[in-house]
DNA sequence: TAATAATTTTAGGTTAAGCTAAATATTTAA
DNA sequence: TTAAATATTTAGCTTAACCTAAAATTATTA
């Protein structure tokens, strides 16, 4: 197995641990990876026989300790990546996922740490999720989804858990970014949106699903 | 053919055009990507189905206006990433070839236009090889080997014609880098050796060897 | 120019990574 | 608690990119 694809199969394992602990199950790799389900299960028996997945047949996998140091290593790329698009290069962040995907795969560990250096070891990528350093640990961001804020509060806008360009797209045109100090000032108890004030200026409604997106702390 | 894969090829014939215009043997391009002669035969048919090259059996080959076409964008994109690798990260010259490989099968034209903005549009690499512009123009630089220059003059060095680690660790070693000045005191008669001094400074003697493979004007 | 050497191609094989269709196992729901 | 639905695995195929060994072609040299 190529390690360009073992990295993307390890990754998505990881993505998916995250979502549900129980382990990603075959299906939901398929999805993620654009393969079938038949080919997910022959990825998983390599991975398997490579040391670097738990795999026993219909059940979930997980990540050995191996594994997940490949996982993580290739997230630190990857985001790593993402930041130089934006900061060095000027990319929006709803462009930037596609070539991170495939800079990540790039493996020389020295490349990455002067990377890392040059960009000035960032703990959080464009679209604010952590940046695991070196050793794989990721710095702590207790965020909360907005939809979890009480009426009154303000609080700063950390990260989001959507990635599609239509959701950043439409985040840009609202003029919410990371660091925007959004303000609850009310909750439509019909349809559980909400109505938001920006920096103090711009006031608009969210819906829940949009609000249910957005982190913040 | 994977793009990754096919565009190695095309570089490769790209390159061994520019020693012999006849084109590039089965055996050249073997050498170079390191497998077998029956394995570039192979490449040899398919690029030439897909109207990359001029294929006729037992003849060497030549790219078609599209295949150059591809040669040339990765010969610029491989010496971007160079450039990049040099300049911002502060890697030295003898260690940039091996990640430029992988770097320059990045594919996304936006990527590669704002990475050459990013770096000041560079018109040679750190080893003094030119990048093509978008269009795939290069820079004319009508450089000689210092061989070629008689007793007296005082010229620049502008390129190498090898790209070694170990010829460029030498020239390190020596203060041989570009753009230094060197003059010609000497030419040994018994073997061709130079006796130079570098930049009014240090003198010692080259080898024909060494000479023949620094370019200058 | 004929024999020898070198190069290139062909034939046949392997491995990785994908696919579809069918078989099997697990989960859900009547 | 069985039947139906869903998920996973197996079996068998395909394609790309490599390989070795043998055959064919071209180039060199005696
Ligand atoms: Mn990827
Ligand atoms: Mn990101
Ligand atoms: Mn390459
Ligand atoms: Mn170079």
């Amino acid at each position: 197995m190529s390690s360009h694809i073992e990295e993307n199969y390890l990754k998505a394992i990881y993505k998916q641990t995250e979502r549900n602990k129980d382990g990603a199950y075959t299906n939901d790799i398929a999805n993620e990876l654009n393969v079938k389900a038949a080919t997910v299960t022959e990825a998983f028996k390599k991975l398997g026989d490579k040391g670097l997945i738990f795999y026993e047949k219909y059940k979930a996998v997980t990540l050995t300790d191996q594994g997940r140091a490949v996982a993580v290593k290739t997230i630190r790329k990857h985001r790593l990546w993402e930041v130089f698009l934006v900061e060095k290069l000027g990319f929006k962040w709803d462009e930037i996922h596609p070539m991170a995907e495939e800079l990540e795969h790039v493996n020389f560990e020295e490349l990455t740490e002067r990377l890392a250096k040059f960009l000035g070891n960032p703990e959080f990528d464009p679209h604010g999720d952590p940046i695991p350093d070196k050793n794989g640990k990721f710095a702590q961001n207790k965020s909360v989804k907005l939809t979890a804020i009480n009426i009154g509060k303000t609080v700063a806008m950390t990260g989001i858990e959507n990635h599609t360009p239509s959701f950043l797209q439409h985040l840009d045109k609202l003029g919410l970014k990371l660091g925007a100090e959004i303000t609850i000032k009310d909750v439509v108890e019909f349809d559980q949106s909400i109505l938001v004030s920006v920096n103090n200026k711009k006031e608009f409604y969210l819906s829940q699903e949009i609000a249910n997106n957005i982190l913040c702390k």
